[in-house]
RNA sequence: UCCCCGUUAGCUCAGUCGGUAGAGCAGGUGGCUGUUAACCACCUUGUCCGUGGUUCGAGUCCGCGACGGGGAGCCA
């Protein structure tokens, strides 16, 4: 008897001939006069393995009786299929039922609405659709990784609890200790200096604070992890916990950074394409027809650059009706992106220099007054899908540019430190993760690239 | 938070003009078969989301509420 074996090397044909042992779950069943048939599924990988069981056989009446969902261990002799449909199947000499199923076992063998498999998301990663999402989440995860490694940027782990209250960018889920019925008053306000930070604190909104301190120490570093907004957004795109990528680089200007983002999101086009093949396969055929070949126009074009200007005058001469105004000096909507990067450029695009009063206090200003350093990336489909800048390095320029969008200068004192001593040009982006994954995964809810989601009225699991 | 749409069997859905509910799948029984979401025959399954109203009569029309989805805003 051979040692257990994953079923994606099985189904590569390892131990063809021997005798193998594999551990999975039954996905579907079929009885004959004589023969019966699992496919078994362990996760390795999108395809099910076919295990052929013939009367003689030990337990032959129970494999029989074997229900969706069962778990089980099969040992037997790797062959060749005499069928189409698979191009090996395992034979069985001995099947043991390691955790029955019932017929109440929810997840039956047709299709289900993600509306439904969201109900019960304990059992939806053994589904094909979620088998599919999650592997690939996991590559793509590792993949955010390697890219980072090999240009010798620095994983910082950027704290998930903050007090800053003044980051401007939504809703801070609040932390707290204090008796939520008693709390300590102060003038008939709540005491914060009594609770367990001595501050008010919360969920962090953002990383890139204090991802621009260590990139003032380690020149090149990114942050990866969790993300929280206590927005009451109900949108597909949008949920209460998420994760973020936010790179930052010292000793870089704007256009570095639009570089490293460019060669960033190809990177990870090319990742999927050729280290999650099988479950593309299934996107592109089951959830989002064209994703493959958009993908592959990502990965082989460069992308496209304009000045926020010249958008706004390539909006005005649409032929096609905006249902939101364009002018200089509004932020774009998503329809207007859309046009740019589908009409306009036919791929992916940067959008750079866009108005001061439209973007966030750090961003560096630009000599001509109205602007500041900033891109958005468009892409097809989605529209936004990367936003960086290039950041306020000036003293001078940062604080009055706080001061004039009401962000108290002494609560950031650490931040406004960084350009007192050693301050360098830098700039960075971000990019959120599960927006990446829709996006190379065809899948439209937010909701279902994320394991357990949390959205309003939902933290469940 | 705002605007639309939806909620009917375990699941996916149909239900005409207001007259007490159907199909497929799942489950059960039997048959058949190296099968591929197997197939064939028969059988079982309902708080029609809740609540109030209109009506002789409401799954169907109206009000309110809950939940879900889409769009918008916010944004990643």
């Amino acid at each position: 008897m051979g040692a257990c074996v994953r079923i994606r090397h099985v189904l590569a044909g390892e131990g063809l001939g021997a005798e193998i042992e594999v551990k999975g779950w039954v996905r579907t069943s079929r009885v004959g006069k004589g023969v019966a048939f699992l496919a078994v599924n362990d996760g390795s990988c999108f395809a099910s393995l076919q295990v052929v069981a013939e009367q003689g056989m030990a337990s032959y009446d129970a494999v029989c009786a074997i229900g969706t969902g069962a778990a089980v261990a099969v040992r037997g002799r790797l062959a060749e299929s005499p069928a189409s449909g698979q191009r090996y199947e395992l034979h069985a000499t001995a099947v043991e039922i390691v955790g029955p199923a019932d017929e109440e076992y929810p997840l039956q063998k047709k299709r289900h609405t993600f509306e439904y498999l969201r109900t019960i998301a304990h059992l939806r990663p053994r589904s094909n659709t979620f088998g599919a999402v999650f592997r690939l989440r996991s590559s793509l995860a590792q993949a955010v990784h390697r890219f980072f490694a090999e240009r010798g940027f620095l994983w910082v782990h950027t704290p998930i609890i903050t007090t800053n209250d003044c980051e401007g960018a939504g809703e801070m889920f609040r932390v707290t200790t204090l008796d939520p019925s008693r709390p300590p008053l102060v003038g008939g306000q709540v005491d914060f200096s009594a609770d367990f930070f001595g501050a008010q604190a919360g969920l962090t909104v953002s990383g890139q604070l204090e991802g621009e301190l260590f990139a003032q120490a380690f020149t090149d570093i990114y942050t990866f992890g969790p993300t929280f907004r206590a927005e009451n957004s109900n949108t597909p795109r949008h949920a209460a916990e998420f994760w973020m990528i936010e790179p930052e680089m010292a000793f870089a200007d704007l256009m570095a950074d639009a570089a490293l983002a460019e060669e960033f999101f190809r990177y990870l086009c090319r990742h999927v394409l050729e280290n999650c093949r099988e479950d593309l396969e299934f996107f592109n055929g089951q959830i989002d027809t064209g994703l493959i070949a958009r993908i592959e126009a990502v990965a082989d074009t460069s992308f496209a650059m304009m000045e926020y200007g010249e958008a706004i005058e390539r909006l005005k001469k649409a032929s096609v009706s905006f249902e939101f105004p364009v002018s200089w000096g509004l932020d774009l909507q998503t329809e207007h992106e859309r046009y740019l990067t589908e009409q306009v450029v036919g791929g992916p695009v940067f959008v750079v220099n866009y108005p001061k009063e439209i973007k966030a206090f750090y961003m560096r200003q630009n000599d001509d007054g109205k602007t500041v350093a900033a891109m958005d990336l468009l892409v097809p489909k989605v529209g936004e899908i990367i936003g960086g800048s290039q950041r306020e390095e000036r003293y001078d320029f940062l604080e009055a540019r706080m001061r004039e969008t009401g962000i108290a200068p002494e609560s950031l004192w650490w931040y406004l430190d960084t350009r007192r001593w050693g301050s360098t040009p830098h700039a960075g982006f971000g990019l959120g993760f599960e927006r990446l994954i829709m996006y190379l995964t065809g899948m439209e809810n937010i909701r279902d690239v994320i394991p357990f989601p949390r959205t309003p009225r939902h933290a469940e699991f």
